[in-house]
DNA sequence: GGTGTAAAGTTGTACGGACATATTTTAGAG
DNA sequence: CTCTAAAATATGTCCGTACAACTTTACACC
């Protein structure tokens, strides 16, 4: 057999848990204090907050300090991660692609714009268009396959000015939009056929399928960063993701 | 000034990283012992394990019983986690829809197969057809939107009955498919015209641009369990996941 | 009855020690 | 020189204590 000593605290994390799914202590109760659990499963405080820490991190439970621990939920979520390097991954903009800015424009915001960005009625707001192309020398693009639109939400004066020149536009942005600030990001794909413009600009028939992706990006605090719609040659792009199960 | 004060294994922790990043302790070299930590730093030991635990969680060091804290990277990758309440959510096959298993098939691993499933040529594999609509009343399906395609590697007797008859096959396949042994998932999305025969099922034109989805998913040891593959019509059905940062 | 303050209760931080378990190193037998 | 066993080393588990910080409750006071 392999069978392993279990410590006292996961023995004791998994009889709360049981005790949580088994009802014995509800969701929205109050678990018993630190000390008490001390006493009843006669640990110390050290070993019962070992415990109580994996239900935490398992998100079973909630703990304020001075309040106690709460039950917030019976069944967790299962939760799978995503891995990005980088805030460039992350908008796929990888260094095997070749992205360039092809126009920038003030825009004011009317009710559809303001409603999306969360901005008010008649502000400022900056759009970028951008092409992204396979690379296939140093410096030079090849075939496009993917045409961006990007909505940037009223700037600073001096942000918005580098944002509005073709040539800055894109570091300022990604600098701006520093990782670490993120905090949730929303992603809708679709699939559509492309118009006439689009098509056009993709070198490619008008009616192809095409990949649409609409991504908001929220910093911390919950707030729009920005919005990024792009259209992806069906025949020239595929989007892959890995999802890990945590803990796993 | 709203200025908490800093709990001593949260500078520990920080110090910890500024030498990281610093490279004074380079990647691939081991972190100081934690009782050297202690005489270096003046904490006490469970300080120092407290600091050393944020590193881990943070994917900077990797430490082992007897062995030591290793550093394994000095830029830990952004971590962005998506939640899902259970398999169904996972597999896409939430109760606002109906799915319907069309077809059940044996099919024999030819060397495209065995490859992709990781089984031997000849295997025994399955193959279910179903066909995802919109829940219009109870038990009735309106429009189709989907045909997914599941492939799935040789399964004991008694399971493979099962999931060769179109009644049991969903239960019994979500069933062995349980989310807790699920460690990864990788996930392909392309716009594909639809086929005539693929079309015909989805009750549109053939060319339409639809959303082929591939997902595999692998258990805990990395062996992949099923691939599913999935046309969905471009204009019924758009793909949406909400990325969260973590810590966030 | 409302209000502010003190007290009690609860989790957070930090110290100390002891032993268990896993790994690496060293010493020794052959 | 090689293999083995013991010793040294390092992290893991578990116990104890004390005080700090925060929240809730109780109560005196107006």
């Amino acid at each position: 057999m392999t069978q392993k000593t279990i410590p006292r605290y996961r023995a004791i994390a998994d009889e709360l848990i049981n005790g949580i799914v088994s009802k014995k202590y509800a969701v929205g109760s109050a678990l018993p204090a630190e000390t008490d659990l001390c006493v009843q499963l006669q640990a110390s405080r050290h070993t019962v907050r070992e415990a109580l820490r994996i239900l935490e991190d398992s998100g079973l439970i909630s703990r304020r300090q001075g309040s106690g621990s709460e039950v917030i939920t019976d069944t967790p979520p299962v939760r799978y991660h995503q891995s990005v390097d980088s805030i460039e991954d992350l908008m796929q903009y990888g260094n095997a692609t070749r992205l360039g800015v092809i126009a920038t424009r003030e825009v004011t915001a009317d009710a559809t714009i303001a409603a999306t960005l969360g901005c008010s009625v008649g502000a400022r707001c900056i759009e970028l268009m951008a092409l992204r192309s396979e690379r296939v020398e140093a410096g030079q693009a090849g075939r496009p396959f993917a045409l961006s639109q990007v909505l940037i939400p009223p700037q600073p004066a001096r942000r918005r000015e580098k944002l509005l020149k073709t040539e800055t536009a894109l570091p300022v942005m990604l600098e701006w939009l520093d990782a670490r600030t993120l905090g949730r990001i929303e992603q809708v794909f679709e699939a559509v056929s492309l118009d006439a413009a689009t098509a056009r600009l993709l070198q490619t028939r008008t009616g192809a399928p095409s990949l649409r992706a609409r991504r908001a990006y929220f910093d911390r605090q919950g707030v729009l960063s920005l919005v990024a719609v792009s259209w992806h040659r069906g025949d020239l792009f595929r989007y892959a993701t890995v999802l890990r199960h945590e803990s796993g």
